[in-house]
DNA sequence: TTCTTTATTGACTCGTCAATCAACAAAAAA
DNA sequence: TTTTTTGTTGATTGACGAGTCAATAAAGAA
């Protein structure tokens, strides 16, 4: 029943199907075959659509950065002044849909990705600089040309509790995480008395 | 030629070899034949020796935390008081040794490897809570109960910079992501005047 | 109606690789 | 010397999976 316009459809299906196949899994083993079967196709259909399993995962990992600063768009435009925009660049990474073991999971591999795959790293350094300008950009009105230096911080601490909160079995609690990167900025704002 | 006692020299071997291999490859689609070649040996032994090919990557993944942490010991010990020992501790973790691409590609997998292998989680959470404690075995004299925290924040910012560091292109200085956390440990030693 | 574009899949190819095994060799023990 | 232990490998098996292709079908265009 083959209807017209199912493209955008079966992309998306696929890009979902892969993040939960990955967080089943826990690797990038999942096979084409099993994501095809999860998002309701043929393996050969995804093929046809995607071309290779690397651009499956690519396109996944696009939709989540999509979603991600979405979030962070809403977030920041419902935030008054710059100490809060920062606290909602913050906690936006956190959210409960980054923060799904399947999301997790399947950042963990892309990391993993960038060292091998040009498309995957630039589209790690898109993410990671986006981040580092959104928390410059309200930094610099608090404390000046330390922002960059403490952008720098704020951001290392972000990915490196996520990867621990996200890595700890069943305790893995967000709010933990986020308390700490905001425990940080308190610092990063404070230390501007000298 | 066989001669008796070869099992610690060829184990050894392998242990180097599965570093390497995976700087080399990127990922844990090593193969134990390519492993053994690079350690002049037939993947019919390396089986022999490990039992399969996850036994081998753990068994090099311990052989990293050993290394790392004699490192570590031998920092401390030349290390005279607690901010010397914590520094000392800080810096270890982005030693040269640390901090080969092939160490950093092999930490990379290791972390995705964890979330499906309980030995694996184990031995991760074996380094995770080493280094806490080390980190707050030396900053309790100094700010009392608040070292807990603070030593949650610069364990996470240690692993969030050495995977961003890791991670980028060419560019991966080890002294930046040093310095940052340094940075950090100054913030919260100073914070204790409130 | 005929043609072309879009949707869809089952079947197949080709390659790869983990793991096993039988067999061979040399040292050490009995 | 015979036997056992330790070291070692080539060859094989068995499974699995990415990507391709030919074929089928419906919808819209000509």
């Amino acid at each position: 029943m083959p209807k017209l316009g199912m493209e955008p459809i079966r992309r998306a299906a696929l890009m979902q199907a892969t993040i939960d196949e990955i967080g089943a899994v826990g690797n990038l083993d999942v096979t084409v075959s099993a994501i095809a079967k999860r998002a309701g196709m043929s393996s050969a259909l995804a093929h046809h659509y995607f071309g290779g399993k690397e651009q499956i995962f690519l396109a996944a990992m696009r939709h989540v950065l999509r979603v991600y600063a979405a979030e962070v768009r809403d977030a920041l435009r419902a935030a008054r002044g710059p100490h809060a925009r920062i606290e909602a660049v913050i906690r936006a990474g956190f959210s409960s849909t980054n923060f799904q073991p399947d999301v997790i999971a399947a950042w963990l591999n892309f990391y993993v990705l960038a060292q091998t795959s040009e498309d995957a790293n630039r589209l790690l350094h898109v993410y990671q600089r986006r981040l580092h300008s959104n928390l410059v950009h309200d930094l610099r009105p608090m404390i000046g040309e330390r922002a960059e230096n403490a952008a720098v911080r704020i951001a290392g601490l972000i990915d490196g509790s996520y990867l621990r909160q996200g890595l700890a079995r069943g305790t893995g609690v967000a709010s933990d995480a986020t308390e700490q990167v905001l425990a940080l900025l308190a610092m990063e704002l404070k230390d501007i008395v000298e």
